[in-house]
DNA sequence: AGAAGTTTGTGAACAGGAGAACAAACCGGA
DNA sequence: TCCGGTTTGTTCTCCTGTTCACAAACTTCT
C-alpha cells in the first residue's frame, strides 16, 4: 500500500506475496493441529488455494526453508513465515465504534490467536460506555490518546459509520497511531507514512453482482 | 476471480477495474447528495482515492460518458456504473451463520441501498431459531434450499465458523446459488462455475503487522 | 557408491495493470 | 467565426505479478 522508502532492504517482498503469506500461515497451522509433520508445495498449495509454482516463489523471498525431494517442516516453515509477518510479536489494538460490527469484531477470536490483543473499544456514543463487550468495557472516545499512550498502540480499527471516520482517523494519527484497519465505507486521507487498509462488506457483493450479471446474460 | 469463459465478450471490463467500479460509485453517491451536477475526473479521482488517470482509463471501459471540457454529469455516470455493476436491480440474498459477524451483516444499511436484499437469516444452531435480526427471523438451514427456489436467490454468505463453511459451501451450490462471499476464515472449493469472493478480517491485520514491524526495523 | 525418483528454487517468457503524456473535442468570449 | 483555455479518451511505456519449465539437490533403494 505505501511505499518502503528505505532505499537499502535487504530482502523487500512483493505486496502481492505479503498479502497471501496470511493464508499460508492460516494453511499451515491447520495442517499442524491435524498432525501433519511435512508437507510438499503442491499440498500447501491445494490447502491455501493457490497454484503451486506461485506459493514456491512466494516463499523463496523468505529464504530456502523447503528440502528438495522432501518439501517443507510444517511448524519451521509456519514459524518462519509468522515471524516474517510479526505476529510472533504481541500487537495492542483499539477499536473505535462498537456498533454491530464493533461487537462482531471484538468477539472475533482470530484476532488473538495471531497476536493481535485488544486493549480497548471507544464509542462516541455515552449510552455506550461501561457496556461490557467480550470481557472489555467500552470506553469514551476522547480516552483515545492515553490509551495508545499507556499501550504503546500502534494499530487502529475503524468501524464507526461512514461520518465519522475521517474525524478519527484524524485523531489516531494525532496520537502516533501508524497502521489503520478501515471498516468504515468512505476513503479515508492520511499522511504518507500512515498505512491505511480497508475492508469493505458491500464492494465484494457488488463485485459478484456484476459477475453474477454477465452469468445470466450470457445464458440469455 | 473466475474467468469469464464465453468467446465473444463484446465489452470484458478488466478485474482491477471492476473491483474499482463500486468506490467510483460510492464517491459519485456522496457527491450527488452534496448537490455537486457534474464533476472533472480529478475531482472525482480524489473522493475515490486514486489517480485521475487511472480512473479515466476504467471509464472508458464502460464507454464515453463524459464531455471534453466539462467533466462529468454525476447522476448520469452514477446511473451508468450502477447498471454495468448490476445493482440497478435486485439481488436476494441469503446470510447463514448468525453469530455476532451475522448479526452485523443482517443489519448493514449498505447491503440494501445498493439493492442487496436479504430474504433470509439461516443458522444450524436451534437456540438461535426464532430470534429476529434487523427484522428478519432467523431459520434453521435446512430451509435453504426451499428458500433460495422461492426467491431465486443467487448469492449466498456464508459467515460460520470455519469448520461449518465447506459443507455449507456445498449445500448452497447443491441448491443452485453461483456466487458465495465467505467470511469464514478457510479456502473453499466449488465448482468453476461458482464465483467466491473471500473477506478475511485477520489478514488484512497481518498485512499491517507486517508493514508496521518493518517501519520500526528501519527506525531501529 | 550409484541410479532412479521426487521436490525445491529460480531463470525466463508472458500477461496484466499503472501512470505519463498528448491529441481530440468541447466551451466561452470576442 | 476564430481563438484560448479546459478536460476527456487513448496510446505508449514501464513495472509488477504470474506461470512455465528445468537444473540443482535431496532421499531411498539396490
Amino acid at each position: 500500500m505505501s511505499a518502503r522508502t528505505s532505499p537499502e532492504n535487504a530482502r523487500d517482498i512483493p505486496e502481492a506475496t505479503v498479502a497471501r503469506l496470511p493464508v499460508y500461515l492460516r494453511a499451515l497451522v491447520t495442517l499442524s493441529e491435524q498432525g501433519t509433520a511435512t508437507c510438499s508445495s503442491e499440498e500447501l498449495a491445494v490447502a491455501a488455494g493457490v497454484n503451486s509454482a506461485k506459493l514456491r516463489k512466494d516463499l523463496s523471498y523468505l529464504g530456502s526453508y523447503g528440502t528438495r525431494g522432501v518439501g517443507y517442516d510444517v511448524d519451521y516453515l509456519r514459524y518462519q513465515i509468522a515471524r516474517e509477518i510479526g505476529v510472533t510479536q504481541d500487537w495492542p489494538v483499539v477499536i473505535v465504534g462498537i456498533g454491530n460490527l464493533g461487537q462482531a469484531l471484538a468477539n472475533y477470536s482470530g484476532f488473538r490467536s495471531r497476536g493481535f490483543r485488544v486493549v480497548a473499544l471507544l464509542d462516541a456514543d455515552p449510552a455506550r460506555h461501561d457496556q461490557v463487550v467480550a470481557g472489555i468495557e467500552v470506553r469514551p472516545f476522547d480516552h483515545l490518546e492515553r490509551i495508545v499512550h499507556d499501550h504503546a498502540v500502534a494499530i487502529g480499527v475503524i468501524a464507526t459509520p461512514a461520518v465519522a471516520a475521517q474525524d478519527v482517523a484524524d485523531r489516531m494519527v494525532a496520537c502516533g497511531i501508524t497502521s489503520i484497519l478501515n471498516f468504515a465505507p468512505t476513503v479515508l486521507t492520511v499522511p504518507a507514512e500512515v498505512d491505511v487498509r480497508k475492508v469493505d462488506l458491500s464492494i465484494e457483493l457488488q463485485i459478484l453482482a456484476y459477475h453474477e450479471q454477465r452469468k445470466g446474460a450470457v445464458t440469455a
